[in-house]
DNA sequence: AAATGGTTTAACAAATCCGTCTAACAAAAT
DNA sequence: ATTTTGTTAGACGGATTTGTTAAACCATTT
């Protein structure tokens, strides 16, 4: 009895189909040939398609909610130190998912009734994490050492800047074939100037 | 015979399944009844769902194409104004087509013979727009008027936050909820500050 | 009015895809 | 050794979906 090793395969191969080509896109066929299993074992596990996303998508849900989180969240570091430090860092984790913030937006978007969940996830984050930044920034502004803004913005601006060369690589390549001479440099540069515009933004 | 009025019907339909639902999402069956035919009309008029799809999809490339060029390319402004503009003209056209990107980003994305068709339209409008403003720019900097960036950068950056809440907005609401009333006064903060970031970014 | 052309309809065919069922199989428990 | 429990394989069914075909339709031309 080797249960979880053909479940984790299930689940390994389905997380790839499904990042992929999307839920529609996504064949249960294909799954199960990359998983090395017959289609059947994939309802003796799951019972259905749909209930094999649940898990694929929520998995990917709360691992995208938690890496602004984690990013921008923990360190004892100054103010700036601390946005520079949380940019740097959502910027590696994107480097390392680099097509989990396009699967989230279209899963999200193609199902409203997920709206919801989505709302609960991300108010948490932004209770948790952006009151005590705004804080820390307007003591900041206060003292006249930086710019005053609101929080959310400035952190729209950062997940902006971070999510859409990831998002949009294959149309956006041809342009920076030139600039840099392959992918892992070009997301270099890029990280530095995200930064570069987020220091400035709130730069005196 | 009116050949035009059902072609038209039937190319509007598949606009709007196809640019909700994707390629894979939509169904033919749901375009031929949205456009009031039976769905035999729509391979009498495009042989095929993949030539329907074929047919919205590089009128949507070279509408998002043209877009960029036509919001930073023709006045006779000076730079900065021409970037301010620029990025208030290209904005505006992303509220009049919210979900344009997401459609093209995702199908150019699942579909990797697209990229080279993408590479030459990318490059065109590169080529035409962006040598001349580096051109200025660079003159600029050399009187100590701006901070020298590359154009490319520059741009990526503008076009990220002025793309990316159009994307993700059903992600984003929430968050902004409290922040503005209405999707309408919210884009228009979003608009106010992309102009303040890209102008602080160049700010000596 | 008969013929001609493009257009439309309805029925059909083929493929795809999700899900079920039954029987076989293996390992552990009795 | 037999039963039990959990796992696997293969075949099958039904629904959906894309694509085809042949005949009807209708406006214009002759």
């Amino acid at each position: 009895m080797k249960p979880k090793d053909t479940e984790a395969e299930i689940l390994k191969a389905a997380e790839q189909e499904f990042m992929l080509r999307g839920f529609d896109g996504a064949k249960t066929a294909a799954i199960a040939r990359s998983a090395g299993v017959t289609h059947a074992m994939l309802h003796y596990y799951f019972r259905t398609k749909e209930q094999l996303f649940e898990r694929i998508l929520s998995d990917k849900m709360s691992l995208m909610g938690r890496s602004v989180l984690t990013a921008f969240g923990n360190p004892g570091l100054p103010p700036l130190e601390r946005l520079k430090d949380g940019i740097s860092r959502h910027f590696d984790f994107l480097m390392a998912n680099p097509d989990l913030p396009r699967f989230i937006i279209n899963e999200v978007f193609s199902r409203p009734e997920r709206y919801e969940l989505m709302r609960g996830e991300i108010s948490r984050i932004v209770d948790r994490l952006m009151q005590g930044v705004q804080q820390e920034l307007d003591k900041l502004a206060g003292q006249g050492e930086i710019e005053s803004v609101d929080v959310r913005m400035l952190m729209l601006d950062a997940v902006s800047l971070n999510i859409f060369p990831f998002i949009a690589y294959p149309v956006i390549e041809p342009i920076f074939g030139n600039i840099a001479v392959d992918r892992e440099q070009f997301f270099a540069l890029r990280k530095a100037e995200n930064i570069e515009v987020i220091m400035r933004r709130i730069k005196k």
